[in-house]
DNA sequence: TTAGGGTTATCC
DNA sequence: GGATAACCCTAA
C-alpha cells in the first residue's frame, strides 16, 4: 500500500462515539456529514467510521479481534429480517450510559455482562427524560415507542400506558393500533402464528422487565427504610440528651450524623 | 449506503 | 510470529 495507515486520534474517536450516540450506529454517512462532527471526521469516510466502530466494539467487549468471532455469512436471504439500525444502537464502550456491541447482544442475550439493546433503549430514555427522581415505566415505554418508533405488545402497552394522561399520546397510540390492526388483518395464517409467537416472546420480555423494575424499587425502598431508621435513632438520642439537659449545637448534630 | 469478510501494515 | 488496527472489496 502506498499511503501509510492513518491512525485514529482521540478526537476522532470521541466524535465517532458522540455521532453514534446522536444518530445511532449504522448511520455512518449521517454522522460523517453532521456539521458537528464533519470537521473532525473530514478525513474519514463512512466506511472508516464503520470499521473503527467495529474495532472499538470488539475491543471493548473484551473479545479481542473480530476475526475470532467470524461466522459465515448466509448466502441466501435470511427469513428473519435484519435488526434495524436503532436496535443496534451502540454507545461508546467506555461511557456509562452506553451500550455494548450489537454482536454480543444478538449472539448472547443472556450474557449479563453486556446490556441488551432494550436495556440500552431504557438507559437512553432515562437519559433523555432527565427526570430527577427517575421516570415512570409508562413514560419510558412512551419514549421508546414514540421516539424510537417501536411498538409495544398490546397487553403490555395497555398496562404501561393506561396511566398516561396526555391525550395527544393516546391519540397517536390509538392511530398506531388501528394501523397495526389493519396490517394484521392482511397477514397469512403462517405470519399470524409467527406474529403470535413474537407477541408472546415480547410479552414475556416485558414481564421480565417489569419484575426487574419491581426489584429495583424494593431495593430503593429498603435503602430509604434504612436511612429513616438511622434518622429515628439520631432523633431519639437527641431527645434523650436534651431531656437530660445537655446543650447541643447544630454542628455537634451534624458531626454525629456525618 | 451499509454490513461483513478479506488483506495488509504496525506493534509487541 | 501473533494480535490488532486500518484499509479494501463485494454483496445486498
Amino acid at each position: 500500500m502506498g499511503a501509510p495507515k492513518q491512525k485514529w486520534t482521540s478526537e476522532e474517536e470521541e466524535a465517532l462515539r458522540r455521532g453514534v450516540l446522536k444518530h445511532g450506529a449504522g448511520k455512518w454517512r449521517t454522522i460523517q456529514k453532521d456539521p458537528e462532527f464533519s470537521p473532525v471526521l473530514s478525513s474519514r469516510s463512512n466506511i472508516d467510521l464503520k470499521d473503527k466502530w467495529r474495532n472499538l466494539s470488539f475491543s471493548a467487549s473484551g473479545l479481542g479481534s473480530r476475526d475470532k468471532l467470524r461466522v459465515p455469512r448466509p448466502k441466501a436471504p435470511s427469513s428473519s429480517p435484519s435488526p434495524s439500525p436503532q436496535l443496534l444502537l451502540l454507545s461508546a464502550p467506555n461511557n456509562v450510559a452506553e451500550a455494548s456491541p450489537p454482536e454480543d447482544c444478538e449472539k448472547s442475550p443472556q450474557d449479563d455482562k453486556t446490556p441488551s439493546p432494550k436495556f440500552s433503549m431504557i438507559l437512553e430514555a432515562l437519559d433523555e427524560l432527565k427526570e430527577p427522581n427517575g421516570s415512570e415505566v409508562a413514560t419510558i415505554c412512551n419514549f421508546i415507542e414514540i421516539d424510537k418508533s417501536y411498538k409495544l405488545t398490546d397487553s403490555y402497552a395497555k398496562r404501561a400506558l393506561a396511566p398516561m394522561k396526555d391525550p395527544s399520546l393516546k391519540k397517536k397510540d390509538s392511530a398506531k393500533s388501528s394501523k397495526a390492526a389493519k396490517g394484521l388483518g392482511q397477514l397469512s395464517p403462517a405470519l399470524d402464528a409467527a406474529e403470535a409467537a413474537a407477541m408472546k416472546v415480547a410479552d414475556a420480555e416485558a414481564k421480565s422487565h417489569l419484575a426487574n423494575e419491581h426489584m429495583m424499587e424494593v431495593e430503593r425502598i429498603g435503602k430509604m427504610a434504612e436511612e429513616t431508621e438511622s434518622l429515628l435513632e439520631l432523633a431519639s438520642e437527641l431527645y434523650e440528651r436534651c431531656s437530660r439537659g445537655e446543650a447541643l449545637t447544630i454542628l455537634q448534630v451534624a458531626h454525629r450524623e456525618f
